[in-house]
DNA sequence: GGGACAATAGCACGACCGGTCGGATCTAGA
DNA sequence: TCTAGATCCGACCGGTCGTGCTATTGTCCC
């Protein structure tokens, strides 16, 4: 791993901190470069354009969910326990992934919702990709016969999603303390009503 | 209605659709004034600071909500009609008052999730109002007996949010067509789940 | 050790940001 | 009709934004 792939991973870690702050449009080149120790023009070089920066940032933070929240999957048992196992990942990886703040791809969700360009398309094809993971793991679950016949995949991810989302809501912006409480309860109706 | 509030007015109006659009840090002085036809200064003359006109906007954003989200229960039956009306009403409300793109309070919520001061309490405060609202309707249905007496209001407060949220990201961000059945499934599942 | 090249610094540009100020214009009450 | 105050404009401020360009430094291979 030469120099510069080692700065570049530097960069991107402070990145990925800014965007569970401030979001991917709060990636302003000053005050990152400041974060790491550069200038702006040699951050800069490492990337040509603010929408690269944006896209890899993304690239790095996708990896990083990848491994703190699916890849751990693979240790766990078929079916219902791999699905909760995987949901409660989910709620708390920014904190196991050393991020302050936020989950950056709800942040993504907003500020590129009413903006086309590859940054948006990118992060949609990522939340397809893991709704795709989650439906494979519903299914499982209903072949496993944790979750009844009759469940619809497809609606179960949504469902789910639906959950993270008030997760996210209840604890980092209204600061609720019966977040995570609420939202264990909701999944265990979730997963009962379909028994 | 003094030539002065009226022009207040109609920025207010112009600033609840840019919200929408790009938030409320995307209130930008100058396009919000080329918008309705006026001079930065001129505009900047009737709030004093950004973040007063965003908290005005805000403001706004939340008469308008009241009047056409949950001002229309008066006319509903008691109990899980009026529920379901201002579970209706709140899902398309941003068009049926002639607002595009998204709800703009969703867009708050990220915006300043990260960034104390007074538009982040405003919003707060907004959102506990309205979850309030919620929860004397859960109860009221319970009493009603349109829902079962072990229901928890604040829980199913949380819930009704999720599925909220869930259609803001598949309708607005993720544009799924299939974004209204499945938030409509999911509300039978939650109403049905306490019958 | 020297030469090639990647990596970074320094500097400047045009555009836009929120905010300020003096003065022109319009409105409303006496 | 006259005037006081509300209203609005145009120019401008310091600052930050993303983006280029040229030097200079550092690193690694021969």
């Amino acid at each position: 791993m030469g120099k510069g792939a080692r700065t570049r991973a530097t960069i991107l870690a402070a990145a990925a901190e800014t965007a569970c702050l401030a979001g991917f449009d709060g990636l302003n080149l000053q005050p990152l470069a400041d974060k790491v120790g550069m200038t702006k023009s040699g951050l800069y070089a490492h990337f040509g354009s603010k929408e690269a920066l944006q896209i890899a940032t993304l690239e790095y933070a996708a990896e990083l969910f990848q491994a703190r929240v699916v890849a751990p999957a693979k240790t766990e048992g078929a079916g219902l326990p791999r699905l909760a196992g995987v949901f409660g990942r989910w709620l708390e990886w920014p904190a196991n992934a050393a991020l302050p703040g936020n989950c950056p791809f709800f942040a993504g969700v907003v500020e590129f919702d009413d903006a086309a360009g590859p940054v948006r398309e990118r992060l949609v094809r990522l939340f397809r990709d893991f709704r795709a993971v989650v439906e494979q793991l519903v299914a499982s679950a209903v072949r496993h016969g944790h979750l009844g016949a009759g469940t619809d995949p497809a609606q179960f991810a949504h469902e789910l999603l639906a959950l993270r989302y008030a997760h996210h809501w209840a604890q980092g912006f209204m600061h609720d303390p019966a977040a995570d409480a609420r939202t264990r309860a909701a999944f265990a109706r979730l997963v009962g009503g379909r028994a």
